[in-house]
DNA sequence: CGGTATCTTGACGGTGCTCAACCCTAGTGG
DNA sequence: CCACTAGGGTTGAGCACCGTCAAGATACCG
């Protein structure tokens, strides 16, 4: 009964009950340390594990047909990596660690007694997984309509709430580690034009940036100015079940025991 | 036992079993007419209702702040309306019929019922809000990384084959309801420049297209110039727990009544 | 017949990309 | 100590993709 990166992520949501904790710590392996670079999921693969994020920053990395990189998607410290994944056969992009990091995989497969033994837990993940959608959808809105400039804003606004989340940045200073060529495929910028636009926030003195750390001298302006709400960091649980975690009987560990599934599809 | 709307759509992805169904047929209500314009789920309401769409199509929509608008995605007959907005107090976009339709709308809080008695179609769920995601991604991919008339060609190539999951449209030429407007909010374009792309299109002989059709002769070159690779249309349920339904037993009709759950946060 | 929505076409301009040179720092091996 | 390299950042010149503004065409509808 340690306190284990998915049992500390879930229980930011939710209070757990003693058996959650319990359940949710039988599922976890020991954490891996992860070096820049690494391929957490790569494009293909059949994805069999998740992460959770314990330090690092991690990416979703695809390519244009062209060669264009983009990044669909940054890991902050904490997140749970690999949910858009596990619908899918095969993964449909990289994720790559941005920063050196740790990782605590879980595996895909310890999914499936979540939703059969837990109710409340996988209520959870759904509700997780579609925190995941509205933060895309955010920044598909920028992307397609913001100028550059306001899109840049947005995008440091954002990450100064989500980081809050873990409670780890709380200031209006953060660490930022990406370059700018990163943060320009973040934003569908090209790192020339990324260049230019920190340096002519600089000398207008809307921002300060210096080795990879990002100060906003006055973000409440800048919220006004980009038309930010700050991102709902808390979850609505008032539909999910009762909290209940099911033993693990007839021997119900691996799928389909208790009912007849014919799996084949026609 | 009817086969109802939300049966249908679950079915494509699983094989139900006969307590399965019995249990989602209890969940639904009657299917709704809608007029082109109505809003399912306004931006800021507490959103208490997910639909399935019988027919029709739906969009989210949203604002910039300079008033220019956006469609975040697109809804298409048989898909499940409002997963991304369950863990989110208030619906952070909203979400309007594109055309005429029917909707068959089911409570959230039954949401917490199937979590809590049916954990294979919870585990479904899941996985289909997974790819939500996937759908988002490569949205956002291409109206970053794309130049419009690639843009547009994927957008109609994702059309086809969404469009084919429900089996209605299998041939190269379909309708589509959208105005060029409506087609620009969604691939971040003005109108006038969708209209310049299909002529342009329409003289090279690339692409067919009147009074709201679409036809392309060639949809493997298409296919290849983009680099389309045709979207996942099954789900990998290799994961799930075994299919089993709880009875509705000991009042737990409502959250919270067989664990402890103080649900406040610190 | 006027009003509205949709589409088309033209002229013009700017945001953001391309290509290129250059700088700085850190690391490496002689 | 000094090349040499590699990654990252800055700056300039030029341009093109796509947006803006505007006028006009067509269709539908009250």
């Amino acid at each position: 009964m340690t306190d284990s990166c998915l049992l500390r992520r879930l229980g930011l949501f939710l209070e757990l009950t003693e058996d959650e904790r319990a359940f949710i710590d039988t599922i976890e392996d020991s954490p891996r340390p992860m070096s820049r670079g690494d391929l957490l999921v790569p494009k293909g693969d059949n994805a069999r594990q998740l992460f959770v994020l314990k330090w690092g920053w991690a990416v979703v990395v695809a390519r244009e047909v062209t060669g264009r990189r983009a990044i669909l998607r940054v890991y902050l410290p904490g997140e749970v990596i690999g949910f858009a994944e596990i619908g899918s056969f095969v993964a449909p992009h990289d994720i790559v660690m941005l920063t050196d990091g740790v990782v605590c995989p879980f595996p895909r497969a310890s999914l499936g007694d979540i939703y059969d033994r837990a109710p409340r837990l996988s209520a959870l993940l759904t509700a997780l997984g579609s925190t995941e959608q509205v933060i895309l959808r955010e920044l598909l809105l920028a992307v397609g309509r913001m100028p550059a400039e306001d899109r840049l804003i947005l995008f440091l606004l954002t990450l100064i709430d989500r980081l809050s989340v873990t409670g780890v940045e709380r200031s209006s200073r953060f660490h930022l580690p990406m370059s700018q060529a990163e943060i320009g495929d973040t934003l569908s910028l090209t790192p020339v034009y990324v260049s230019r636009l920190l340096t002519r926030l600089r000398t207008q003195g809307t921002l300060e940036m210096a080795d990879r750390h990002v100060r906003m001298p006055d973000r409440a302006a800048l919220e006004r100015r980009v038309g930010y709400a700050p991102m709902a960091t808390r979850i609505d649980t008032s539909w999910f079940p009762a909290a209940r975690v099911e033993p693990a009987s007839n021997g119900r560990t691996g799928p389909r025991s208790t009912a007849p599934d014919p799996a084949g599809r026609a």
